[in-house]
DNA sequence: TGTTGTGAAAGTGTTCACAGCC
DNA sequence: GGCTGTGAACACTTTCACAACA
């Protein structure tokens, strides 16, 4: 077990993402600390360490340290991570800590759902506008954004200066749509159609989001604690 | 390089599903395939192999083939994989092969959404009842299933006979009323609440589905795209 | 004392590369 | 010829366990 202080200084070489080598595990769980945070900078604690963390969001504590650590965000020793503090960074390495313009495509159920959806509104993400093409809704207005037809999106979207599409549309049209968007300078794209967009273009980020997936995930994780538990009875253990 | 035939009994241990030993990376991918297969199956296509698929869904060919292996689902050499076939046996173990009930928490706008979305009610899911505690809305239907009050949960919740629940209400709500669910027989819930909802209970089971966390992880994949395009400026090199 | 930050170990997931079968 | 299924190598992630420090 080597406990020299150092013998080689290549070994040093500080936060990961100073380096762009950042794991992705780590990084998607930084929004789940930030909201965390948030919910402690609510109820006035100023401190918190990685245990009690690791209550709260049922991870190890080990994991949470490795976590910030990644991201270069020190606590101090006997004491833990100010509270404050900690949000503040993640906001900054998340990229939230400025305003985002955002605009809907497709104005459906759950285009509607989304555009009043309050996590969105209140953490610095404005949307500019929505397109449909509904003709009845066109002209109109959805949480204060006009409604346009999708095809003025070419015409329009460079003007906006959005930065991010919500795509709500069925799954045929979300393919092309994408193309386009990424056409008019939009840089990425929240996708809700059941479709995977990543081979659309190099230069455009897409998380694609399936909540019809999401209830085959529940499904398949309620029928295997089902099976498993039917196994267990043909082969009783007890824990220790 | 060991290549002889077999030295040891206890490496056949056939299908992991049997065993309870499933890669949870593996499961989360089935839906997704299964969605692709549904697509192939209307273009009437009725043979895939694993090259096929990696092009469509933009994972390796080998992680597909290992996936489907892990669950036992087999192709044949030199042909691939009977869409039809691997369909069905994929709905099985999804366990999306039989109808579920299911009872809506929350008709504000996105439960209102959830309830007329297609991928939910095209898939075997049954909307029963929904619930709420805003007085207006009780008493009315959404989608075909009546409204009632939250308090009439643990009256109703058992004679519905209903396995899956989603919340979709304030997330000061979601931890209480996923205690309450699970004391009425609730299986399994999908939590649209900004919350973990995993140490509630241990005999249900949690989905958590943050849609503000989704934009987060979009908005850092932009900025990280950024962040690296710049540092690229720094250390021009060109890729082959 | 208490808690972080981190090497090293253990565990999990992905890819390679090719034997085996069609 | 084509394509799957899979051991082995590699890569990534988590946990362990403890030195370092307040």
């Amino acid at each position: 077990m080597p406990t020299q202080p150092d013998d080689d200084m290549t070994s040093h070489e500080g936060p990961a993402h100073v380096l762009g080598m950042i794991p992705a595990a780590s990084a998607n769980r930084l929004g789940i600390y930030l909201r965390e945070l948030e919910r402690l900078e609510r109820t006035e604690i100023s401190t918190v360490n990685s245990r009690q963390l690791s209550e709260n969001l049922g991870w190890s504590d080990a994991q949470i340290r490795r976590d910030l650590a990644v991201f270069g965000l020190f606590g101090r020793r006997g004491v833990g991570y100010t509270v404050k503090e900690l949000a503040a960074s993640i906001r900054q390495i998340l990229g939230i800590n400025r305003n985002w313009d955002v605009i809907l495509i497709g104005v459906g159920n759950l285009g509607r759902a989304l555009a009043g959806y309050r996590g969105f509104a209140s953490n610095g993400y404005r949307l500019v506008a929505a397109f449909d093409n509904n003709p009845a809704l066109i002209g109109t207005k959805i949480a204060n954004a006009p409604i346009y037809s999708v095809e003025r999106l070419e015409e329009l979207v460079p003007t906006l200066q959005a930065q991010l599409a919500i795509l709500a549309v069925p799954v045929d049209h979300a393919p092309p749509l994408a193309q386009r968007l990424s056409q008019c300078g939009i840089q990425g794209i929240l996708n809700f159609a059941p479709v995977i967009l990543k081979p659309v273009q190099t230069d455009i980020t897409c998380v694609d989001v399936d909540l019809a997936l999401e209830l085959q995930r529940l499904v398949f994780a309620v029928v295997s604690r089902d099976r498993s538990r039917r196994d267990l009875e043909s082969t009783p253990e007890d824990a220790t």
